[in-house]
DNA sequence: AGCGAAGGACGGAAGACCAAACCTTTTGCG
DNA sequence: CGCAAAAGGTTTGGTCTTCCGTCCTTCGCT
């Protein structure tokens, strides 16, 4: 029979437990998760306009939830814009055109931008250690490739953006660990939220580029110092950015 | 009347969608979520034993959860001896003492240990360097505290793991960003997961402690290099233990 | 012409979650 | 002593989400 309140209460020290233990437990929809998950895919061009998303049918199997809350979720998005369906023999539902960005940058959004960068260091740090460990050769040269296709985008915001996020996602996958793809496909959705709306000079993207060269390259060498220095400084550049246009900067 | 599949489809390269982008969505229920978090918080000794809970009325708020879904999660923990309730005008629930681990493995655990690992290389990376940047001299001061418990415990595994948590989640809770407190006490979860079921002779346990020393040491002098490079270090031995000892190292 | 593969629509069953009461136990205090 | 307060425990009813199965519609290909 336990009585309650002993002494060690006391004993334990005066640790006070980490106010994340009862944090808000995030508890979104299916529905709202699906949303989330192809909308992030759509506006980071993971799926390129024009491409096809699986039938229904096999959608649903394979993100593991019902016909019905999949057409919910592809309801949404296709009124949104993002998508469209065509039915029919050789229908399907395809992604469309880009949208003009649209959001506005969400407030609640703006205040957390700090956190937000936070933990994209945590996620492209430890990418790009994996990555100076694990990429082949293959990994490297499209990763170059994309590199080369960012040089020429200075001038068009969208399409820099783009190629930049083909860039680190393909880091990412360069660690073939999935959870680190995931990680890093949501964590540049909210990247794209805070910075798709703020100005960005040819000569700092530029400079972006300078510093992504340098960190493949480190990679190629399997040199994880310098491709985590590297990194942390390319990172530290937007975060400069956003430290002098967002509140408590 | 836009038509389907055009030819944008093969222009936009051969790149194949991530299959992340199809991944299975999460949708834990929010009493699953709540035996999570406040199970997690238990075994990793965030809440000590015989320490009191929020009374149901507040702590279903701050969980943002209807009373009813947190008393399910409370049922559970109770069930499974984590925690316990009295009743009456100084009542309360209360953390149980410490259950023997019980958990075999969970053969899906282990075949995922790989992922698990990387996924703690990024955030135990990202709050090294961020710790180094932002701790101050009251948390180093805290946190040496908690390396001289290390040093007392290299024959008591279970001993030894909370402060080894209490350490890591401490540098984590140094940062000041919560989501990486909530990530780290995630992945920290994991481990245990892990390697609470392997042997932990103590000659490597005083090793880990010479690295921790380390690494502290690097934060004090905010040198994120040094820091960052004895904290992978760290990481890579116990990585090396569990590639001994589980499938696919 | 018709088959087959795709999207589209409905209707009910099951379950998760919430909200708001109400009950029971204990204890401090007037 | 007895009541009020503070806690956990219980019940009920309703809403919303999700699932499953079935059927319909469209339309290119054979």
């Amino acid at each position: 029979m336990p009585k309650p309140p002993d002494a060690r209460t006391a004993a334990a020290g005066t640790l006070t437990p980490p106010e994340a233990v009862f944090a808000r437990v995030r508890s979104q929809t299916a529905f709202e998760e699906t949303v989330d998950q192809l909308g992030t895919a759509i506006k980071l061009g993971l799926l390129p306009p024009g491409s096809q998303l699986p039938p229904e049918r096999d959608l649903c199997a394979r993100l593991g939830i019902a016909r019905s809350t999949l057409r919910q979720a592809l309801t949404a998005l296709s009124q949104s814009g993002h998508v469209f369906a065509t039915r029919g023999r050789h229908g399907g539902t395809f992604i469309a055109d880009p949208q003009p960005p649209a959001h506005p940058p969400s407030p609640e959004m703006l205040a957390r931008w700090r956190e937000v960068c936070d933990r994209r260091l945590a996620i492209e740090l430890g990418v790009t250690v994996l990555a100076a460990e694990r990429a082949d050769s293959a990994d490297l040269d499209a990763l170059d490739d994309v590199a080369l296709t960012l040089e020429d985008a200075l001038e068009d915001f969208a399409a820099y953006r783009q190629a930049d996020i083909r860039l680190h996602v393909g880091l990412a996958e360069a660690t073939r660990s999935d959870v680190l793809v995931r990680e890093m496909t949501d964590v540049q959705g909210a990247m794209t939220d805070l910075i798709s709306h703020i100005a960005h000079p040819p000569e700092i993207l530029a400079s972006s580029n300078a510093q992504h060269r340098r960190v493949l390259a480190a990679v190629r060498e399997h040199d994880t110092i310098v491709a985590s220095r590297e990194m942390t400084e390319h990172l530290k550049g937007t975060e400069h950015v956003l430290a002098g246009l967002l509140p408590g900067g």
